[in-house]
DNA sequence: GTTGAAATTAGTACGAA
DNA sequence: TTCGTACTAATTTCAAC
């Protein structure tokens, strides 16, 4: 009831995907940028930081999260604090065609913080966190191994975090003029079609593997 | 000040380790698992959530983040709406004994989002998240490839974002009795000492990794 | 640790530029 | 659109129990 942070007070409530048509410029970045730090702070706060009036930062910060732009608010726990001392990466080669079983696993695992689907000689990375060593061992032998979409794994630990950032944006690496495409008048960047990837030493995604959301 | 080891303002102003004195309980995760999903809850609210008072609620919420259980709280973005349609892993052979240059480089690049050690075949896990496929290209092959702490890369693509929770928490496995160790009467479950690790086909570091911090 | 007050601050709804 | 202001509602703080 006293929530904060509800949407419930927008135009559009459809839960996919939404208000695609935000185009945002240099002081939406900004508001990312502060609340990426710090979720928390307060809109007056907030304008007060980005350098616009506090309507103003109530009416972009609505249309951001409306937008989906902004996805959540959470609390960065330490997780060995929490009990989690242990983190690890499993690496899993999926049975071709069982993704959405696979899927379907991952999401009965509370004990997995992360999962990608990958290129290279593995389908996805997995990372988990639990309390112990013999946890992680309990889990990948036990649960992992189990599911049949799961051919195969192969886990490594996490000996230390060296750096997590809250979320990267495109400011952090140069400001770029603006996130829509150069014009024709300017010479055009270097673009996937016509670098040299071999350079690059990684691995195609293994056949049958383009498919990833729609599989039996 | 992306750096993870940030102690923000608290009553001590001890920058590494604070506050180990904190037993969590059963409120404690609950919080936790309240504001790791929903940030921005006011005190409030989480307090009528919880089931405890207002002020209890205001003296937990303090002493949480006083603790660094919680160390910052901080807005989720859609970094494909951002401008960062691309997001790669990179894993990196380090040389040995130069892992504090590879430090203060990875430092100054912003595009990277997560760099964690590993044991196996390579040393360092890099995520970063780039405009484009070009972008990758050439932060692998000119920025990282030109720091000479770096052996060898192997650049792997992320085709899917399957889950990302917000932060996992010992609850979400099952429910432990405490975060201490198990009395001497009940079975002790199995530990990392006997376990047959060499089933989880994991490589150990490779030599000269072990002092991670303390290197020249 | 809890309840209930006051003081402060946040969020909203208007106008005007 | 954005800003500035006033109004309303909520939160935080601080008191006593």
């Amino acid at each position: 009831m006293t929530e904060m942070s509800s949407t419930p007070a927008s135009g559009t409530g459809v839960p996919g995907r939404i208000g695609i048509g935000l185009q945002l410029d240099a002081i939406h970045m900004k508001i990312l940028q502060v609340l990426r730090e710090n979720g928390r702070i307060s809109v007056a706060a907030l304008a007060e930081r980005v350098g616009i009036s506090r309507a103003s930062a109530y009416t972009r910060f609505e249309a951001l999260r409306a937008d989906g732009v902004i996805k959540r608010f959470t609390a960065e726990v330490d997780h060995v604090r929490a009990g989690l001392g242990i983190t690890a990466l499993v690496f899993v080669t999926v049975r071709q065609q069982m993704w959405k079983q696979f899927r379907a696993q991952l999401a009965q695992m509370p004990e997995v913080e992360y999962c990608a689907i990958t290129t290279g000689q593995h389908d996805a990375m997995i990372l988990v966190r639990m309390p112990d060593v013999a946890a992680v061992h309990a889990l990948v032998t036990e649960r992992l191994a189990s599911i049949p979409a799961v051919k195969a794994t192969e886990t490594v630990f996490i000996l230390d975090e060296v750096l997590k950032r809250p979320y990267v944006l495109p400011a952090d690496s140069r400001p770029r003029p603006s996130p829509r495409r150069p014009s024709p008048a300017e010479p055009a960047p270097p673009s996937a079609s016509n670098v040299p990837l071999g350079k690059m030493r990684f691995v195609g995604a293994a056949e049958g593997r383009a498919d990833l959301k729609n599989d039996t």
